[in-house]
DNA sequence: TTATTTGGTTTATAAAATAAACTTGTTTAT
DNA sequence: ATAAACAAGTTTATTTTATAAACCAAATAA
């Protein structure tokens, strides 16, 4: 009837991260923040969670002297997305 | 850039309960259990936050001798329910 | 009569989300 | 040069949610 949710993705801000990098295809944290309006630490944790999970790949260098964090979406991640959205379609 | 999404809807059993009484206009607690597949304690906590915010009404009687709550969506429940659809479409 | 089942509710526990505080380093003003 | 403010995050603590386990009352079955 009512197919599962991926619990990682049924989460306001990961969601919102997951649809930024998937039209983005790369995005940097400070980016990210500002297009989802998140606290940096909120971001922080689950940018920690959708990385575990393998939905996005991080990198941390340095953008002249600040460090920046760039975020991108993996197969897996983009994979993830297209099945929350065909899952989502049994609620409707 | 994105739109909240009502925290009250943004729940995966509490979503499956709004979609049933959306097309059902009336469900009883014993078959909205079994569509949904939750258990009776979680069902119970839902149904009641969703009876308070007003998005749902409950009447408990009888059928027979058994006791039956009947759930009906409210207009605030399905314009909700409009609206967080709407809501999610910023996300895709 | 004593289990068992039905239809729930209440309470306790586990997991999530969020915010507040902190760290490391940089720039700016004094 | 030194202190104050800022940037980019991270860590930790708090609050909120979700979920399950235990419970209750009434009805039915053994």
């Amino acid at each position: 009837m009512f197919k599962k949710l991926d619990p990682l993705l049924h989460s306001e801000l990961r969601l919102a991260v997951m649809s930024l990098l998937v039209s983005c295809d790369e995005a940097d944290f400070v980016y990210i923040r500002e297009q989802t309006g998140a606290t940096a630490g909120n971001l922080s944790v689950q940018l920690d969670k959708l990385s575990e999970a393998g939905y996005l790949e991080m990198e941390k260098g340095f953008a002249g002297k600040k460090p920046r964090t760039v975020c991108r979406i993996t197969d897996r991640g983009r994979e993830a997305f297209a099945d929350y959205v065909e899952a989502l379609k049994s609620y409707f």
